[in-house]
DNA sequence: TTGAAAGCGCTAACAG
DNA sequence: CTGTTAGCGCTTTCAA
């Protein structure tokens, strides 16, 4: 491997110029330039970027902490995280923590120990406390989760509205008994939904009743389970209104195992739009989340923390959409047009 | 911010003291080791890892190429990736493709600027010239796809044989005109899947038609795409193999709002064996590939080129197997019990 | 416009 | 068992 050096012996120059060469900075002769060029063509050398690194103490890597990356809605956010990251010369680490297989904590001494310039949490289970102690010596923003009782930028959609939203939808179409399918409270999104859903439900006047919550968690196979209890009731609800596509797939599916449809039977509400939302059997009607760009604010956010570690944190809301497919049954006299409907923050 | 100095003189021992402490060596005096760790905990001390790294020059990363994370079988290899290099100390770095956004040849030169141990190629379009120079200069495997004319290790299934058992059990469940959709040769998967699909139609002495190749590509929308072309066909084909369950799903879908019902009208083959698989109406069959196992065998493979740079590259073909469930009609007489048969290597 | 030299924070011989 | 010392490869003053 060549160095630096044997690039400056084979130029006929001292390593501070061809480092001035490699940094396209100016006060270089331009014969100098070339020679300094044909050197490094030569002894084809690759600058290794850790001596820069470790100079200039910063490595233009960003961690994301993620449950998983096999449920859509996450790997669109990263997509978005990717987008902006690329943009400004950064690039992206991702700490999986799924199955707990690596622990959050083991990821977080990353950031302490120089590894990264910055942290993007999806979710968290660490405390508050460690997560604020970890942002006094690195720059962390939050994306879809907020976490309570820290101090962090937070990008997001209005998790309540949202949830008001599609429960609304519910109720006017005619729904009234409304079960409701999340993961517990360790998601804040869940929690946000929850509040939302209840809102609308006591707009109409309607008690929610204690078996109608379900928070079996938002997967495929949560899904499933909520069926299972769904199943077991003397009544079945008119409606479900699921805090993940994934979720509200797993019920559908389930159902349907027993004969009952979705769209005629019981309506089902999803959140996400996950592109699969589009192409089931029914088609899910569903919240959508603006994924790509709030990965996007929240790279920008951390850029930003990372240029200015002084900067206020800040909370950034961006927009919802209900998205009208088949999996709700209509009220007979609902327009059809009003297919979709954009709700700003 | 602490530096092993700071420690050393707060402790009263030199640097190099400190350093074997880090790094749990034996040879140090029980009560240094205590003063040594008290320091630590004083000055809320953290290891900088880019000394540590430059001087050994290595960084303990990995750069994993993917094309895009959205489809559940790449996330499920990089899960099977990050459970095996982190149980080894490494961490991953991914480069997404898709869209063009992160070119290749920018990632590649990550590798080539110490900036991560070896690369695992779940795709590439990069020329089998650049991938051989940069094999030469840095560990390199493939998982999942063959490139041409390099001497990587790969591993993946043998999808020759896969396709050609997909294809044969819908020959056997009575379907004769079968359309294939998959990627365009770009992937050898698709390719070699395609390969088999001849192999077994030659057998039951059926001639492809022209018209039966729809190269569309292997998304959701490659698959409503391929519907299109299908129902513009004077005859529709008894069953389709698809090379990915995205497409199959695409396909279904769009089948469906033309009141062609898969497992019914048309059977549908897809391949992963993706989660949706198992929750979608009709329930997909499809070849199951093992993801995880993939994903670990080639982080293995990397991991013991890393430690040996001179190993011979290795060839690991993993089994498949087909899922039978709803998509695919069944002869009459086909016994049920058939349910999984495991097809090894 | 260029070079010499001092590190970035850490590790690893080599002495003692 | 511990300290001294010489770097890892690069950037960046400070002089010349």
């Amino acid at each position: 491997m060549a160095t630096i050096k044997d690039v400056a012996k084979a130029a006929g120059v001292s390593v501070a110029t061809v480092s001035r060469v490699l940094n396209t900075s100016e006060n270089v002769r331009p014969d100098t330039v070339e020679a300094v060029q044909r050197a490094i063509e030569e002894l084809d050398y690759h600058p290794n970027f850790l001596g820069r690194t470790l100079r200039r103490l910063e490595t233009m890597k960003i961690l994301v902490i993620v449950p998983t990356i096999s449920n859509q809605f996450y790997s669109r956010v990263i997509r978005g995280i990717q987008s902006v990251a690329h943009q400004n010369g950064y690039h992206v680490m991702l700490a999986i923590t799924e199955s707990g297989l690596d622990s959050e904590q083991e990821y977080v001494q990353m950031a302490q120990r120089k590894l990264v310039d910055g942290i993007i949490f999806l979710h968290s289970t660490l405390e508050p406390e460690r997560i604020n102690e970890l942002a006094d010596s690195c720059p962390v923003v939050c994306a879809n989760e907020y976490i309570p009782h820290t101090k962090l930028s937070v990008v997001s959609i209005d998790n309540v509205q949202a949830g008001y939203d599609a429960t609304s939808f519910l109720l006017e179409n005619g729904h009234r008994s409304i079960a409701f399918v999340s993961a517990s409270s360790l998601y804040s999104s869940s929690a946000l939904r929850r509040d939302g859903y209840l809102k609308a439900m006591a707009e109409w006047g309607i008690s929610a009743e204690e078996s109608w919550f379900l928070n079996e968690g938002l997967t495929f196979k949560a899904g499933r389970r909520a069926a299972d209890r769904l199943l077991q009731m003397e009544n079945l609800p008119d409606a479900v209104f699921a805090a993940s596509d994934s979720a509200a797939i797993g019920l559908i599916s389930a159902l349907s195992g027993h004969g009952i449809q979705a769209g005629k039977d019981i309506s089902i509400m999803g959140f996400d739009n996950n592109q699969i939302a589009e192409y089931y059997i029914p088609a899910l009607t569903t919240v959508s989340q603006p994924q790509m760009e709030i990965g996007q604010k929240a790279m920008e956010l951390l850029i930003n923390k990372i240029q200015n570690p002084s900067c206020e944190p800040q909370r950034v809301t961006l927009p919802h959409r209900l998205e009208i497919r088949a999996s709700v049954r209509l009220a007979p006299s609902r327009p059809a047009r009003e297919k979709e409907r954009k709700i700003h923050p």
